[in-house]
DNA sequence: GTTTATATATTTGTCAAACCTATTATTGTT
DNA sequence: AACAATAATAGGTTTGACAAATATATAAAC
């Protein structure tokens, strides 16, 4: 093999400076909640200039690994990172995949009714009585009269959340949030009528029945097909807005 | 209500312009590989300096929207999400959750095992011959003498993406890989001895054999007990972990 | 004429030294 | 003791410049 010119330095700085705080705060050597050294200081240590170690830090901040304060008893500090924020930035990057078309709808509505009757079976076994009530709430909300579209969809989101939540497993619910927000942007497509509207509430209700008998098979079933005549909805309504689009298109003036 | 005195710009200005180049991003304003105006055309049309529009700039770069390249056709690019980048950006996440303390391992094993069962389920169903062959040469290589335990460890974690992958479904593809990639530092605290490896082989054979077989209930059963078997070792390893933990912290001596 | 070297323009990357602003601790006054 | 002015600190922003990378055009060599 030919010499091994020692690893040439192609990445900037900033990144450099990034991914090793980075390294530091993943392997532990920075603590939650400990002070980074200020900015001066920083640069001083690694030989650069501020601005350079700023962007590294807007970098790692964007990356939710820290936070910054201003003020004496400022400065950039290492967060603990929180479920919530990892789910969001997650679900994000994941209504992003889903918007430019990575994912099919079929594969979507597929991987939710796989997850979400799994979701049943273990929320069946775990669900508190607080979950039971949360979903109800959204059970009857969408019962309610004169609801927007997308208030309906937002509670029923929230059901579907509160269901997964039901199963008391972090980690699952963490994926589960992107799964069900990513299908939104899909599901906010659907014109919901009145009694499109009854007969989701009533497979709600049906569902949280399940879960609270404690019957996990019946309710993973109820879920099943309550997800299934979603799709065939769907479908239908995925024609007229393949059409719509196409008729869109087509008076075009894209830019570059 | 009171006056809703028109928002106070609370947020810095580098802050507000990623947010206002992101929002154009996801919704479409800007296409996927159009570049942006440089940075100085920026800086002009925001009325802010060069400096804080590249700290946005990289903090869109570290969400994985845009990259920049120098040079005269270069510029900042709006970049096409691709699934890879965000698993690995979900996966980092979801590491440094398991590595805080966020989520217990008896929770991310409950939901690597219900989950998994579930992709043996779909596998089985859409299964291609490349796909056998892909979890077939990981088994041959579990079977090697002389392998390290890092080695050993990847091609597990290898094996059950051929799994994943399997079943056809980008959408559970992308959730799978952070399941199972935040679930490695656990893993790794395994010492697979010698018998455990020939079982782990063994395990992930026959639940090959039964996707293979298109038995998809089967191959289900058979990764609840192979990772139901991994449970065990586990805990007695987290046991013996956590006393080694206490005895280390003791020493102490972090740096600043 | 084709290739190769060189110059040049463009754009991001980095630097330096300031100044601005939010936040807190301190100090002084009432 | 309570409150207001003040100073100190550290992040936020600006200005203007130079360095490095890279594509393109141009000139030289064969």
């Amino acid at each position: 093999m030919a010499l091994q010119y020692d690893e040439i330095v192609r990445s900037g700085l900033s990144r450099q400076v990034a991914d090793l705080i980075r390294a530091a705060i993943l392997d532990g050597r920075l603590a939650v909640d400990e002070r980074l050294p200020n900015e001066e200081e920083l640069a001083r240590r690694f030989g650069i200039s501020r601005p350079t170690v700023r962007e590294a830090l807007k970098v790692l901040a964007a990356q939710n690994l820290i936070r910054s304060r201003r003020g004496p008893t400022g400065g950039n500090f290492v967060i603990r990172p929180e479920p919530e924020g990892v789910a969001r930035a997650i679900t994000d990057a994941a209504t992003l995949l889903v918007g430019v078309g990575s994912f099919g709808s079929d594969e979507i509505v597929l991987a939710r009714v796989e997850t979400e009757s799994l979701c049943c079976k273990l929320a069946a076994a775990n669900r508190s009585d607080a979950d039971l009530a949360r979903m109800g709430e959204e059970i009857a909300l969408q019962r309610q009269d004169g609801l927007t579209d997308e208030d309906f969809c937002a509670s029923d989101v929230r059901f579907h959340r509160a269901l997964v939540t039901a199963t008391g497993n972090g980690p699952l619910r963490l994926m589960m949030y992107a799964v069900i927000e990513s299908f939104i942007p899909i599901t906010n497509m659907l014109i919901y009528r009145e009694h499109e509207r009854r007969r989701t509430a009533d497979s709600h209700e049906r569902i949280m029945m399940a879960i609270a008998d404690r019957e996990g098979d019946r309710a993973a079933a109820l879920m099943r097909s309550h997800l299934d005549g979603l799709r065939s909805v769907l479908d239908t309504a995925l024609e007229r807005r393949a059409a719509a689009a196409s008729a869109r298109h087509s008076e075009g003036g894209d830019d570059r």
